[in-house]
DNA sequence: AAGTTGACTTAAA
DNA sequence: ATTTAAGCCAACT
């Protein structure tokens, strides 16, 4: 199912939406946003979102890694952002994500 | 219009 | 622990 252009607006604003609720210490997936936005084959674009739209600075993007616990390409500042609340990193240099991984209690 | 690219994921070697 | 491969999708060449 691919992402008609008005939906895309929407996309974008859900995406945002659901990490400003990830709660400091905590980390989730770009595959696991997807799957909240009701778009699981959209990982990517969760990723090209968080990347280049405008106001991804406002919401705690840095938050976000990917599956298997690795930081963003380009981005040295994440990790220290990361410890600096308390999100322990692994020797191979990844998030320790059966840690941190963020589980939303519902609403 | 066809090919490439990337803040992705899973599986396999 | 690395690296490859294949599937995925929208934006960009």
């Amino acid at each position: 199912m691919r992402i008609r252009p008005e939906e895309a607006r929407q996309f974008r604003e859900d995406v945002l939406n659901i990490v400003a609720q990830i709660p400091r210490g905590k980390v989730t997936t770009y595959g696991y946003i997807a799957l909240l936005t009701g778009w699981p084959d959209h990982a990517r674009m969760v990723g090209r979102t968080l990347h280049y739209t405008p106001g991804a600075e406002q919401v705690p993007c840095h938050r976000v890694v990917n599956a298997v616990g690795r930081t963003a390409p380009g981005w040295a500042q994440q990790r220290e952002l990361l410890e600096r609340e308390g999100v322990t990193f692994k020797a191979n240099g990844r998030v320790d994500m059966d840690k941190h991984r963020w589980e939303p209690s519902f609403e």
